[in-house]
DNA sequence: ACCTGAACACCGTTCAAGT
DNA sequence: ACCTGAACACCGTTCAAGT
């Protein structure tokens, strides 16, 4: 009698719950509306409960945002998958994902990367988290580079240049700064592989570049 | 003796006042130390008297908003002064800026680009601001052009390409995203250059650029 | 171990009232 | 016009208490 109907103590796994509803709230109605009460009301617990899962409110954020920079990664991931032998359309593809993915998600950008986090004191499973997708632009620029197409530089100086434009763009779009010319999905993909296309052969005249 | 001493209704410039309040507040302690009635503390007056000057708080935010994007632009602004005769030049030195004024500030660079303000929705006068920034790039660009020295693209895929990098370049900075790589001022001199110098050169050997 | 309810010091916002 | 004080419905967090 006992086993079947609700379980004693919620699901089992109130932290994954918690987790869950967060992302919930957070895509719904945006960071400002996210309340440990709030996510205590939608998970069914009372609001003192998430601190049984939580250190405090902080760290519930931190744990939404390590979901968010897997899912983030893993989509970028698949786009590299699919393009295994040619590190160009790798790079574009999984550009392409990031800044999707941004669009799709914007409050989860936002959390992820608008400073709500403090990254140079956050837990060390987010920051791990946060640097798989740094990762994946460097296997990126790796393949390039041992495929001879791009130049021979530093693996880091590449990778950086490039997350931070295919990062900025992202915000930029996501953000709505840039509302005039990326409104739909579409408009978002080709100002996304041109951007590809200008990081890729630089904005200099070949003349210029000594 | 009612002329000299506190005048009657405080400052005479409330509004400016609590703006100034709000960004020390924001520069101290952080957006999530910041409440309405923190900075009506702070500016000495009641903590119902903002509302005769903002809406309600996002106003106020709006803004601090303001006041930040007229410092970057004007601080990037000066960078393109500096080098009148060479749109490279102008372009490092302001990317520079910009990258600086959001280490230097990154609380007021979290609140500039975070998602904490709806850009699409926001004042008027806000959206000015923001764009000001925008059309610095495009005047450097187009300088740039004119000078024979960028490839001939449209003047908005170049501008929106390198404001993406230095922007991405900036945020992730600030965000304690890239730690590692930049944790001085000199060091993010260094990296912003290179980042700089990519943007403009590509990152493909120049036989791939078919 | 896991959850609850009362309590505390805060919020943002509204509204009638004062000069 | 400009500001105040009380009031309302919320927060995050703590703590003693219950199973």
């Amino acid at each position: 009698m006992s086993t079947n109907g609700q379980r004693p103590y919620h699901h089992g796994d109130l932290r994954r719950a918690l987790i869950q509803a967060g992302s919930k709230i957070i895509e719904e109605r945006g960071l400002a509306g996210l309340s440990l009460r709030e996510v205590a009301r939608v998970a069914g617990v009372s609001h003192t409960a998430p601190y049984r899962h939580f250190q405090d409110k902080a760290d519930l954020l931190a744990a939404i945002a390590q979901v968010g920079f897997e899912q983030l990664t893993d989509e970028a991931g698949k786009a590299v998958q699919l393009h295994n032998h040619d590190p160009r359309k790798q790079f574009v593809a999984a550009s392409i994902q990031y800044i999707l993915f941004g669009v799709r998600n914007p409050r989860m950008a936002h959390l992820l990367f608008g400073g709500i986090i403090n990254m140079r004191t956050a837990p060390r499973v987010l920051k791990q988290a946060s640097w798989a997708a740094f990762q994946l632009v460097e296997t990126i620029i790796n393949n390039g580079k041992r495929a001879g197409i791009f130049i021979d530089r530093d693996t880091m100086a590449l990778a950086v240049t490039t997350w931070s434009g295919i990062h900025g763009l992202a915000q930029l779009i996501s953000g709505g700064y840039l509302s005039r010319l990326a409104a739909t999905e579409r408009q978002v993909e080709t100002l996304g592989k041109m951007v590809c296309e200008l990081l890729l052969t630089g904005i200099l005249k070949p003349d210029d570049k000594k």
